[in-house]
DNA sequence: CATGAATGAGGCTTCATTCAT
DNA sequence: TATGAATGAAGCCTCATTCAT
């Protein structure tokens, strides 16, 4: 009654072979299964949106797993979140910035960045769903802020060659400057529905994507380089 | 003696004497209730986040009232968009773009866009709630879109002036300028949150805004501004 | 998605007829059978084991409009608690022991609380459960603490008589002496399963009832007897 | 240079060397954590309050251990149970009752139970447990009821004395007189909380613990005198 | 025009128990 | 003897929506 009933043996057990290895295996791709149905989930509806149930059961684990290994649904938010984070500055931190001329690093910069929302939608959503909490969840993760660190310094670097060379205005606060690069791409993308439909335009098409990615490059450069008259 | 306080009538209250014309003045002010509660709710809570218990609740009428002028949450989402839309391209249309010169008038929309969006962060949220649902009850409403079409003109026709002077770049096209403008701003402020946290700086402070400002307009006006050489 | 979808109109709805009056005496008698499901669930398995599924079914409401009248679990518990003690303080209080002399009163209070027991096991079973939880809801009624200064008086007062006319020891204090009262035939009753276990006797049979019944006032009066040698 | 510790073998380390007896005695040891584990966590939580994944963790074992040991929860309850009245009982069982005239031997045994019940507060929860389950576990136990023979000869074997020498009343039913004695202990304070906020005293402080002594020895003494007349 | 009562469906989380080694 | 991984069932609670007047 009070006292919840013995579990009778369930029939449909795996049997999965193999030995510990496979034991300890199994472990990691659970984690690993989860997260990435986790992040799949909250991209496409939100922390508030997306359903444990529905990312227990598309990472083909039990809910009660997904507890045992994250604690609870906001935990796990912050667990993507990490994780999303620490790839694209991870992928950005390949791009070898200092090898290339001040002009040339700045392109790069920005076609990677673009690039990166373009083909990791889900950070787009990830981060705006974050945001609607206030950063609640990221502002308790340390591993998140360390990593923006060396991105700022890489920046800063870049943008006092140039100046030095020639080939940018002076004084430029690389923070405001790498929201700036960010801000011409996400917001366009992270609002292409809604503005499609004010302006009528399909903005996701292979076309009008082109062009978004050359108007950047063109607002950044232009922004960039220096001023005529001086 | 004390003098008995007259009472406040209730803002729906059922004792008002009075024909037709008064019960239309009341239901005129309960919808316009409700759709200010619901806009406050969907902004700080998202479509998801909100509760439509608490919209009732703050507009200070009953649930089955919300339901029957509104039909349903999503209906009510859509009109507190409309409504939202409405007030942006309403108070822009007042800028008087025309009477100024190429440049007054760019820095005129530029710093317009971003106070709007400073003063009205409830745009923010709800247009980024609108596009996490893929614009799903925007496309439906003609209304808005009949909006955007002079905000499109009113820019080309000072792209076209300036251009005409000197004083901007050739073959702009509004659109994705205006997506710019908006970018620079909407970006910054709707992510304040998490780029704050990651960059460890209160970007919301007065004096980081007041910079973020300057810096939107250096980015458009350096971006404009024609080429040196040319 | 993250919307909840539109309900569809149920099709089982109950079509009571009756004016606003039935209306309003449903809403009392929806508390009221809450009130009275619950009673008979937290008195037969505990707060613990409780089942909140099962005290809506009993009272033939819907779980939600438990929660809309109640709150919470343990909210329902402290109002199932508060009418418990309600009603033995208020059936106590008819008691007129100012009527009797001390050794008749006090026989009809120690029958009374003995009675009150047996026919109200539910009481038992409440108090122990939230003694189990230390009393934690209970310290938050103030309305359970004003029950019981008129049954202190009374004792007191009982007490007092007997003493000056010689029916009883002097210098008992009525607070020990209820408890013990109490004690005398609570633990009895709620311990009746393990005692009747381990003794090997069915201590609820009625001739066995009956039995404690006199002890208890043996006891009782053997104890308030004054000294022979006095 | 610094000696370094030596390392604690963790309670069930699997690599002490030895043979089946070094197995054998982890295993004793290993079910007398859990047990006495248990012991707490029933007590403190009620069987349907307590978690089993709490008791492993607190044991500092494995909770597929603990199955492997008791079975289930409730088979480890009884075990519980039993050991706690095979406790109380053993203890009981060394006051040597024969050796003290009936008044001494009766002292004896008031000052015991009380004692028992104040320092081992767990017994009462325990108890209240299983009889919020009608004693459902305790009647499949032949071992407890086997204990308990003694208790009552002995109490029977006091009480034919004092009537015997004039000290007692004559006629008292050992069962009945020791629920008595149990009772006036057992609910003071297995309803310590409640009653302290009703009655707004704490009943559990030093002072009044001490009171409430006295108070059982006298309500004993009191009863069992013989009546002053006869 | 307005309302208090009521509900079905589903959401997050917990827990006793078993599996495979 | 011992363990980390895994799970089915159920528990508490919320929420958009409808009913009856």
């Amino acid at each position: 009654m009070a006292v919840r009933a013995p579990r009778k043996p369930s029939l449909n057990s795996r049997s999965t072979r193999g030995g510990a290895a496979t034991r300890q295996r199994n472990a990691e791709r659970s984690r690993a299964a989860i997260l990435a149905a986790a992040t799949a989930q909250f991209a496409a509806n939100g922390l508030g949106g997306a359903r444990v149930d529905e990312i227990a059961r598309s990472a083909g684990v039990n809910k009660a797993l997904l507890y045992h290994y994250f604690g609870n649904k906001q935990a796990l938010f912050l667990a993507v979140l990490e994780a999303t984070y620490a790839q694209i500055r991870g992928a950005e931190a390949t791009l070898e910035l200092e090898a290339l001329s001040p002009s040339a690093a700045m392109e790069r910069l920005v076609d990677f960045t673009w690039n990166y929302f373009v083909q990791h939608p889900e950070f787009i959503t990830l981060v705006n769903s974050e945001n609607l909490h206030r950063a609640a969840h990221l502002k308790r993760s340390k591993r998140v802020r360390a990593l923006h660190h060396p991105l700022v310094e890489r920046i800063g670097e870049v943008l006092e060659r140039g100046a030095a060379c020639g080939e940018f205005r002076a004084g430029v606060d690389p923070v405001q400057l790498y929201i700036s690069i960010a801000s011409l791409g996400y917001f366009y993308l992270s609002n292409a529905h809604t503005l499609g439909a004010v302006f009528e335009r399909d903005l996701l098409s292979p076309r009008e994507r082109e062009a978004r990615r050359l108007h950047v490059q063109e607002v950044v450069h232009g922004y960039l380089r220096p001023d005529a008259s001086s």
